[in-house]
DNA sequence: TAAGGCATGTAAGACGTTACATGATTAC
DNA sequence: GTAATCATGTAACGTCTTACATGCCTTA
């Protein structure tokens, strides 16, 4: 009933609870964590806060679980999670736009720099663009290896290396302004 | 003596200021609103707080402007503000990592589609990107032609031709799976 | 048995969004 | 002259982050 589209970050938890089965938030909040994504911290304080939301929203149950340890909760999907997941995944239109690169708005502002900065700035990109690369293969290692996990992984290589080409085109075209 | 950094909307912000010379808040506000990216609503309650709180830091300054109009105030960036501007840029390091694609979200959970669904939702996403680079060309169309304002706008085509090859490629891979 | 990390949260604060309010200008 | 839009904000609300608190478990 509450048609309210979930967020970025709420589907994305969703989709975790979705695809690894009952598990407490402990472990989504891990799922994030690992991710090589910086567009979430994963904290603990968003994590929490965010599965009671869901709850309350009936798209998980959650029921105690005790493995001798402290007592946690379990969250599962439930039907109308599913469905509200399917709604948001269909969404493409108004809210996915763009692909936001942090160093597209700093390339903006780059004239400030004098030229020895600038170089090391073009350095420095580079080495975090390529250290992305290693931070993307590893998490992909540790997925479970679907057509669609893949697909997504791609994405990210691509992307990656979309920025590395433009960072190398870029520093030539400037190279002498 | 503020050494927090600026976050990247401060820092865009007072980029344009920078950049555009003393203007008023709503210009920059108009800034937001006209770029392609997605990345903030550009909104009134975010903007005229966060040149108070630029003002308080003392990365800018603001006057008095009244045209014959209701009066207003034009904020100007000062030494400061320069500097810090400068420091958030050289900063690639910890917050820069990763360009965030939403449709690669959304490839993970995929599998969630009935195959027909699917297909849409390859379409919807296809017009999308499409869609997003004609905004692309008519946002730099707008711009001052300065080479560091064509390579960003170079980033933003790339990236985008990037997420189009990706699509055409998964929708082919992911083809009777 | 003490130290350190793992697991489960909570509390306070900062920031951005939506919605509202209101004065000035322009269009018709 | 009135409606629409531009311009300048403010207020309430929700969400994310940082920091804290605490119990359990391993390991040295």
């Amino acid at each position: 009933m509450d048609s309210t589209p979930l967020t970025d970050l709420e589907a994305a938890a969703l989709g975790f609870v979705s695809s690894l089965g009952p598990c407490t938030a402990y472990r989504i909040r891990k799922c994030f964590l690992d991710s090589p994504s910086a567009r979430f911290s994963g904290s603990a304080g968003a994590i929490y806060p965010l599965l009671s939301r869901l709850e309350e929203r009936g798209y998980v149950t959650s029921s105690e679980v005790k493995t001798g340890k402290r007592p946690a909760r379990a969250y599962a999907i439930t039907r109308d999670g599913k469905q509200a997941l399917r709604t948001w995944l269909r969404d493409v239109g108004p809210a996915v736009t763009f692909a936001d690169d942090p160093l597209r708005t700093r390339m903006l502002y780059l004239s400030e720099l004098p030229p020895a900065a600038r170089t090391a700035w073009f350095d420095d990109a580079e080495a975090s663009i390529r250290s992305q690369e290693a931070r993307i293969d590893a998490f992909a290692a540790r997925l479970p290896a679907t057509p669609f996990v893949h697909q997504a992984n791609e994405n990210a290589r691509r992307l990656n290396r979309a920025r590395l080409r433009w960072l190398e085109a870029a520093r030539t075209a400037l190279d002498g302004t």
